[in-house]
Formats: structure tokens, sequence, C-alpha cells
DNA sequence: GATTTTACGTA
DNA sequence: CGTACGTAAAATCT
């Protein structure tokens, strides 16, 4: 059944969707289904009338099974069908009479039909003119359809959909007069560059581009204005373009700039880090970086330069220029820094929390990027012996299993896992855990399965298969390429998201599209500047730590937050009896806490079942610390039950007297539930705010609970490390950062020196509902990373003597 | 050769 | 209804 577009003759914009569906289908207009509800209440937001507005679809008829791929001949849905050929004549026939001033394309099928393109990701937001009728505006979006099963691009629709009304009042393009100079001599960059020191007014952006993973920076881009950039290639292919001599001039002008000039950037700390390590060009005052900025004020949308631009600019889509260009493109990254610069900064400054996060996260640039650069000594010996012990292990594990068995198996891969279990054993099919019961139940062989299988048949085999693949895992963590100088390196991602999981011959083209919350946290990944070792530091085993040391003569010192996030929760919920217990115990050395049986755990088991603290086993121990965690988690009965090997109806009844002694926690989560309905921004300890962006369900509600005790904690190591590098920096080394956790080379007969410096920095006053309170901080010391003692800071404090 | 899927390490 | 992150190896696509 043909259906076709709706909506006035005068209609200035035309939304145009891909295919109807069933509701379109049965009354026989566009979007009048659950996509058209959506796409209506969107456009009700962003003030667009809809009923001004033409809406229909590029397919006039609805594909068997919804499938759009039905109406191509192709796999890759380049070539039409004919039916679909004769519907994109219609359109263009429709858009030629109706001459709209703005064409909506809601979707890849749409983003195709108008603009002979793939790839909505990387297009939409961009205005862009159609191939299909050309001169006509055209603003590529998801489509609605989209949004409902990943609610996270509401967002990014909603500001498309306001750019494409803002830019539907006539039919002209908007200016760009921008310049972007890539040609000039070193003789004229040299006088731009004292041009930009002495009579420049106000901060410029800056650049890089790099030959490849590890190499050498080859292009610096700077940006003065919104209007012009400059671009300076230094290096022809992997050669030099100048004389030793004349590259030397370069490099010092440009150092002399970067030593005064305040800097902009997008992931700045890797352009930052890049010229210190390649070049010693250090740039003082990195004063705003886009990439952070975005950060603060959408903490959970994606903050690519591709992305930010698209959204605060109208300039057009430059990001698949890079190949082609590459100094043009370098330039235009420059440009548009600065533009989303002007739009950011407004936002950050208008709001006191933001300016606060902000500038918290811009002083964790330099101890990251340090940190980055200095790395992690290995031990080569320890290394080689542990791959050969753990070969060994793997060899013999995989003769017995395959004695067992009689056959050979790789289990490493799932598939042969998978026949093996379910088709040669003919065991029980184990699913994966879904979200919701609207996914595709998928057969599993994870280790999840394995131990479930191995309770339920006790046969030999799951065991060794499990053990199997720990040993192969364990190898992927030491089997690393080390540094010349025998150590790893990683990225710390202070805005919890990586810029460099990608070729660097390909990172510069990259879209970051997916969403990241990290409340406060860093991330690690791999180093782009030094690509050595397995990149994520932050997920180490511990057997793995083992090679990690500290060099001749000094000691690794760590320190951690104790019990930092349940600290945190106690005072948010007011819960006393644990305040009391946090508070008797500070500062008291651990043997005495366990002495007074001053034991979080302890002290929930002893209220839950009613028992004097001293007569707490360790079974009801383990029950109790099971009950908090699974509260914490806001995890259900299944997975309580799971964990303690019990039925869901017991489970069921330790929850509940679980929230018989800690009412306040359930009263708390309810607050934090009527909380979003109002305002959706939740604000932690420190300040920092964070807009929640997803669907109205239980995932947005356990992400909302976690987000206060989470975040401030992150936000109160951060802050302590930034206290720790400013202040005693060049006394002491910053090694690894872990979530709640800092660690220092000190050299060995300064540790109790250090230990004072970390306590001082560390030890951190928070206030929450008017109380102040104090989260304690436990030290260990050891030679190797995987080999940590525990000790008492009170046994440092006595012989100090400064 | 490039991309997607599956699995798993840490806090 | 555990979450967040990043990476390795296998499987699959082109």
């Amino acid at each position: 059944m043909y259906i076709s577009s709706v909506g006035p003759a005068t209609a200035q914009i035309f939304i145009i969707g891909e295919a109807p569906g069933a509701e379109e289908e049965r009354q026989l207009k566009p979007f009048c289904g659950p996509s058209g509800d959506l796409l209506n209440n969107m456009l009700r937001e962003v003030g667009i009338n809809r009923h001004l507005c033409r809406v229909g679809n590029v397919c006039k008829e609805r594909p068997p099974g919804n499938d759009i791929r039905y109406f191509f001949e192709d796999r890759r849905l380049l070539q039409p069908k004919k039916i679909l050929a004769d519907w994109i004549t219609d359109l263009k026939r429709e858009i030629r009479e109706l001459q709209p001033n703005m064409i909506i394309a809601l979707g890849d099928t749409a983003l195709w039909a108008l603009t002979g393109e793939r790839g909505i990701t990387a297009a939409r937001g961009y205005l862009t003119q159609s191939t299909l009728v050309p001169g006509i505006k055209v603003l590529p979006t998801y489509h609605p359809a989209a949004v409902l099963r990943d609610w996270g691009l509401r967002f990014q629709v909603m500001l498309d959909l306001k750019k494409a009304y803002d830019n539907s009042h006539d039919s002209t393009f908007p200016k760009d007069n921008r310049i972007c100079v890539t040609s000039i001599s070193l003789t004229e960059y040299l006088k731009y560059l004292e041009y930009l020191k002495h009579e420049h007014k106000g901060p410029v952006t800056l650049d890089i581009e790099t030959t490849r993973l590890g190499g050498n920076i080859d292009i610096v881009g700077i940006g003065e204005s919104t209007q012009k950039a400059v671009s300076f290639r230094i290096l022809n292919g992997r050669e030099p373009r100048f004389s030793p001599d004349a590259e030397i001039k370069f490099w010092l002008g440009l150092a002399d700039l970067l030593e005064t000039k305040p800097v902009i950037m997008q992931n700045g700390k890797f352009d930052m880090a890049s010229l210190w390590y390649k070049n010693r060009v250090l740039i003082k005052n990195f004063y705003f970086d886009t990439l952070i900025a975005a950060h603060v004020v959408w903490p959970e949308a994606p903050r690519s330069l591709g992305f930010l631009t698209s959204i605060c600019t109208n300039y057009p889509r430059w990001k698949n220029t890079s190949k082609e260009n590459p100094m043009l493109y370098n330039a235009q990254d420059c440009l548009n820094t600065f533009s989303v610069y002007e739009t950011l900064r407004p936002e950050i400054e208008r709001n006191e929390h933001h300016a606060w996060t902000f500038q918290h996260e811009m002083s964790q640039n330099y101890p990251a990027a340090m940190m980055e650069i200095y790395g992690l000594h290995v031990d080569p010996l320890t290394q080689s012996q542990k791959i050969q012990e753990i070969k060994l292990k793997i060899q013999q594990a995989e003769q017995e299993l395959n004695g067992i068995i009689g056959k050979k198996v790789n289990v490493k891969s799932p598939k042969q896992l998978s026949n093996l279990l379910y088709v040669d054993l003919n065991l029980p099919i184990q699913y994966k855990r879904r979200k919701t019961r609207f996914e595709p139940k998928r057969v599993t062989t994870d280790a999840e399965a394995l131990n479930k299988l191995s309770r339920a048949t006790k046969s030999p085999v799951l065991q060794k298969i499990l053990s199997l693949k720990k040993l192969y895992k364990l190898l992927t963590f030491l089997d690393i390429e080390l540094s010349p100088e025998n150590k790893v390196h990683t990225c710390y991602n202070i805005t919890g998201a990586t810029m460099s999981n990608v070729k660097a011959s390909e990172a510069f083209v990259r879209e970051v599209d997916d969403s990241y919350k990290s409340f406060a946290r860093w991330s690690s990944s791999s180093s782009i500047i030094l690509p050595y070792g397995s990149g994520n530091l932050q997920n180490q085993p511990k057997e793995a730590r083992v090679m990690m040391t500290a060099p001749p003569g000094y000691v690794i010192l760590q320190a951690d937050y104790m019990q930092a996030e349940a600290v945190v929760v106690a005072y948010i919920i007011n819960d006393q009896s644990l305040i009391r217990m946090f508070k008797e115990s500070f500062g008291m050395r651990k043997s005495e806490a366990a002495e007074r049986g001053l034991d979080v755990h302890k002290i929930t088991a002893s209220q839950m079942f009613g028992v004097p603290l001293n007569e707490v086993s360790g079974d009801l121990r383990t029950i109790g610390k099971r009950l908090r965690h699974a509260n914490n988690y806001s995890a259900g009965p299944g997975v309580v039950a799971n964990s303690l090997g019990i039925s869901i109806t017991e489970a069921k009844k330790l929850l509940d007297m679980y929230h018989n002694i800690c009412p306040q926690l359930r009263i708390w989560q309810s607050n934090i539930q009527r909380h979003l309905q109002t305002s959706r921004v939740l604000e932690n300890l420190f300040g920092r705010q964070h807009l929640f962006m997803g669907r109205w369900d239980d995932n947005l509600f356990r992400s909302a609970y976690s987000y206060i005790p989470q975040s401030t904690v992150g936000d109160m190591l951060n802050a302590a490390l930034v206290r720790l590098y400013n202040k005693y920096g060049s006394d002491l080394h910053i090694y690894i950062q872990l979530h709640d956790a800092v660690y220092v080379l000190s050299k060995e007969e300064e540790v109790g020196l250090n230990i004072r410096r970390m306590r001082e920095c560390m030890l951190t006053p928070l206030t929450c509902r008017g109380t102040e309170f104090t989260i304690d901080v436990d030290f260990s010391i050891g030679k190797s990373w995987g080999k940590m003692q525990d000790v008492e800071y009170q046994d440092y404090i006595t012989d100090a003597e400064d």
C-alpha cells in the first residue's frame, strides 16, 4: 500500500524517514506509530510545529519484516530495486515542487537517498547539500527508531533538530570564509610566531599530527581565532624537511610561543605530552581543553572534535579529508577547536560547579602526562620466568584435558568449546544473562556458565577448562613488548574515555560516538606516544603485577582510601551505627580495630541476626558482606541466591532482613528517584554535576545510585594526586592511579617521610548535609607491585623528625 | 585485511 | 536485572 507524505504545500521543512512501520501501514500515514510519537515530542521540544512540516518516507511501502534490505539488490544497500528507484524519483519530484528550505534526513536510508552517502554516525549534525535535488539543504540525524533502541542518541537528535530549525528560515547555506594557511615558508612562519607572541591578543588553539603510532610530530597547526589557522609541516614522510639548524629554529620559536601563550586544545594532554617527549617543547599554560569542557557540561555525550563541531557550529564536515589533505585538515581542526571553545567557555563560566569541575580536571593534565611518559619499570627476568612457568602449566593442562576428552580443543574458541560442551558432552545449553527479556537468547561458554555446569555435573572437565582459560588470559598480560628501557606505558584518560584505541594511521579519522559515563574516574588505555605493554594498567591481575617493580634504591608505596564508597554512603543515608564505627576506627591500627570488632560486615551481620558482635562467626560475616554488596550494587534476590548458594526465597528473606536494619537505604534511593523526576542532575559532595540522559528505567536508577559515592571518591583521589604532584612532585614520583589508590616511587630511606606527605595530601575533609568527615588512608610497601605488604602509618610517625 | 563477537581482567 | 573501563583472540564479513 503506497503511503504518501503529508503536510502543507508551503512547508519549509521536509522531514524524511526510511519506511512505514506496522502502525503507519494501518493508518496509511507516515510517522504515526511509536517512532512518530517520539518524533513529535522531540519536534515540540525544539519548537518545530509538525503540522507546518512535510513528513514522509523514502520507501512508500512497508518492507516484509520491516527489513529495509528487502528493497535492495545487494547486501551493502547501494543498489536499489526498481520499486525503490521509482520511489526515489517520486521523492525527487516532490522536493522540486515543494522547494523546502531544509530537509531533515532521518536515518541511514534517508541520508543515502538524499546525498548518496552512507554512515549516519559520521554525517549526522552536519549541514550538507542534497545530491538528489542540488541546492537544497539537508541535515541528517538518527532515525527516531534508533533513539527508541538507544536512548542516549536522543540528546544528539534534539540538538540536530534545533540546528535544522535554526537553518530553516531561508534556503541559503551559512557562509564559510575561514582562512587556512597551509603553504608558508619557514622564515614567514617564524615571523608569524613572533606576531602571535607580541601582537596577537588572547589564546591560540593548537593541534599536532604524528607520522604513525609512537611516531614523530610532522604537522603543527595553530589557530588564532575561529577564522584563521596556520598549518606547518616539519617532516616529509619520515624525513626532515629542513636542515638541523633550521629545524631547531622552528622548535625554539614554537617553544618560545608556548611558554607564554594560553593554549586551547582538544584532548590536549596528547599534544602536550608528545611535544614534551619528542621535542622538549613545553606548553606552560594549557588553559582550556575542549574535551574536558565537553565532559563537564555533557558528561554522557560523545566528545570527539567531530561531534562537538557538529553541535557547536554550522560549518561543514571535514573529518573525512584527513588523508587527501592532511594540512588543510589540521588547520580545520584548529579552527573548529576554537569555535567549540567559544561555545563551551560561557557554559563553564555560568555555572560555578562546572567551573570547579573544569579546573579540577584541567589540573590533572600535567601529572597524568608525566605518568604516561615515565611508565612502569618491568623486570625482564621475572617476566621471562613467569612466561615460561605459565606456558609449561598450559602445556600440562592441555595434555590432561585432551587426554580426558580424547581430542584437541582450543578453549579460547567459544565455537569449539560450545561444540564440545553442548554437542559432544551433551550438557544442558547455557545462555548469556540478558539485560532485558527482549534481547535474543545467546548460547555462552563463559566462566559463569562453566561454573554452573561444574556444580551441576561434577565433571572434572569443566574445572580443567576453566583453569586453562585462566592461564591463557594471564599469558596475555605477561607476554607483552617492553620499551628499550624495559618499561611499559599507559595513557590515563581523565574524562574516562579513550581517544586512541585505533591504529595511529586512522586515529584522526575516528569518530568516538559511544557514550561514556565515567563518574570522575580515570580510564587507562594504550599510550599512542609510547606503545609498550598491554595498554590498560588498571586491569592488571595480581600475578602479572609481580614483574612490575621499583628501580634500585626505590620502593613502591601504595596509599588507598579505606572502604571509601561505603563511608560516603553511610554519611549520605545517615547510617548512625556505621558512622560511629568509621569514626571510632579512624587512625586506628588494623590489629586494634579487628580486636574491637570494628568491621562493617561483622556489624551488619550482628545487627541482621541480633547476635552480639563478638559472637559473629565467619559464615555470618560472609552473609553480612554479601548482603551489603548486593544492596550497594542494587542486585536482586537471584544474584544473592547465586552468590551464597541458597534459594531465591531465602535470599529474599535475607534482603528483607538487611532492609530492616538499614531502612535509610531505600528511603535515600526513592529520594534519588524523586529528585531525578524534577531535575535529572545529581551533585556529588564536591559539587560535580551529572546530567543523566538515559531512558526512565531501572538502569537509570542504578546508575544514579552509584554516582554520588563513586564520583566523590574519584574526585577526592584525583584532587589528592594533584596536591601531591604540585607540592611534592620533585621529591617523590607518582607511579600508578587505581581509582581509589595512588602508588608512588619512594627512595627506600624516605618511606616514612613520604607516608606522611601522602597522608597530608590525601586526608580530605568532606561535608555531607552539614556534617564533616574524613576517609582514612591505608598504606602498603613493596619492591614489586605484585607483592605489597601492609604497613601501619603509626610506625613511621614516631621516628619522624621534621 | 577489516570488522564484529565473545570473553575477561581490575576497581 | 552489577557497573564502569580496555584489550585479546576467534569468528565473520568483504
